[in-house]
DNA sequence: ATGGGCACTATTGTATGCAATCTACTCAAG
DNA sequence: CTTGAGTAGATTGCATACAATAGTGCCCAT
């Protein structure tokens, strides 16, 4: 462990990302240390990146939680992303390579696979490779105020995203769309991909929304 | 003064906003807790926060120092700004008030004054009117998901932007759009306002952009 | 019984000291 | 004269100790 402080962000990132720690959980600071075997000081500077990330609440001498989102909150983050995101794949089509591609199809058929209903089906598998493939997307966009901008929409995307919530409907929709996606950036047809992606993420915000959760 | 890591963050943050700071300078923390007589501890969290604002760099083991953007960097910053203010612009007009639109009024006619050739013209006037400017507008588009988004590039725009660079007729048209900008707000015309903070920020980019830098 | 006030505990905010790392300079070898 | 290693100083990273604040429960008065 290089540095404490790093390493403590990128527990913590991991764990709130996997749900592994629940939304609005509390962060005690000297629980953290004890857990991590640092001092607080390291854990302090964490959660700070983690604050600034949106992926924790910090509030003056009352400790951080894990982050958590109204309704309102999160149709106001997903216009955001609905803005951003598909501007990031049409930058990021011209600039695909060949292994790329074979990355994002990977990625797409694996999902495509533990989404079919029957007793292989793995809802809970696809909420890491969906990041990842949103996440690959991203970096080849190669447009670092962007993917900064994103960081933060993408992650709370990630912890309310979940598969079990999806309407069959609605799963079949989007693993089909990550296919599209892949087809659109192998046509090189930029225009393509940033379309399917709006589809995809009205889709996505169609789930995410509906009901009163 | 209340909480020193607070203070810290704003009193640090003006400076460099402002210009006291100079891009590029080094911030040493015993030198800046020194100065502001806190200890090391506050100004280390300063530093972080501001470092995700983007105002700081803050490289492992060799300190902070006041950001700088490269010529590129730049570029893309500003794409990402075309395409978050214009949005926020739109999302600002329905909910504008009477109050608000003199405030703007205000401020888009200051700019003006303090911009018309001659022996009162004062430009560095300038940089904090039109910060002042498009903060009211970001905060009135009540949307935080996107002011976090937009603040980040802000600060860019408001450290690289230097009214004594603009030439005589780029500068004329900025402190015009600031006025339509108003205009368009007043008569509740949502499409109209973006259309010009489009073309406003198109103008400024041909500006920072242009010559070698 | 209930509500308000107060003390106590738990937790965060800040200061300080020590360890690890980097920077700059010296000095010697080629 | 240049280059490189080595070392001393400065600076950051982390740990620990202390101060300040918020949360909790108890006691007492009404």
């Amino acid at each position: 462990m290089r540095y404490a402080a790093d390493e403590a962000a990128r527990s913590l990132r991991e764990q709130i990302l996997s749900g592994q720690i629940p939304a609005g959980a509390r962060l005690g600071e000297a629980e953290l240390a004890g857990r991590l075997a640092v001092s607080r000081t390291p854990i302090r500077e964490a959660l700070s990146r983690l604050a600034s990330e949106g992926l924790v609440d910090l509030q003056p001498n009352r400790g951080a939680r894990v982050a958590t989102w109204g309704r309102e909150e999160l149709r106001e983050i997903f216009e955001l992303r609905l803005l951003l995101e598909p501007f990031a794949v049409r930058q990021a089509v011209p600039r695909i390579k060949a292994e790329d591609i074979a990355a994002l199809d990977e990625l797409a058929t694996r999902m495509r696979r533990f989404g079919r209903p029957g007793q292989h089906q793995d809802l809970s598998a696809l909420v890491d490779l969906n990041r990842r493939f949103h996440g690959l997307f991203i970096e080849l966009a190669d447009n670092p105020a962007v993917a900064a901008a994103l960081r933060t929409v993408t992650h709370v995307a990630i912890i309310n995203q979940n598969y079990h919530d999806y309407a069959p409907d609605a799963l079949v929709r989007s693993l089909a769309h990550h296919v599209e996606l892949v087809a659109a950036a192998r046509a090189g047809d930029a225009e393509w991909a940033e379309a399917i992606m709006r589809a995809h993420l009205f889709n996505a915000r169609a789930t995410m929304l509906r009901g009163e959760r």
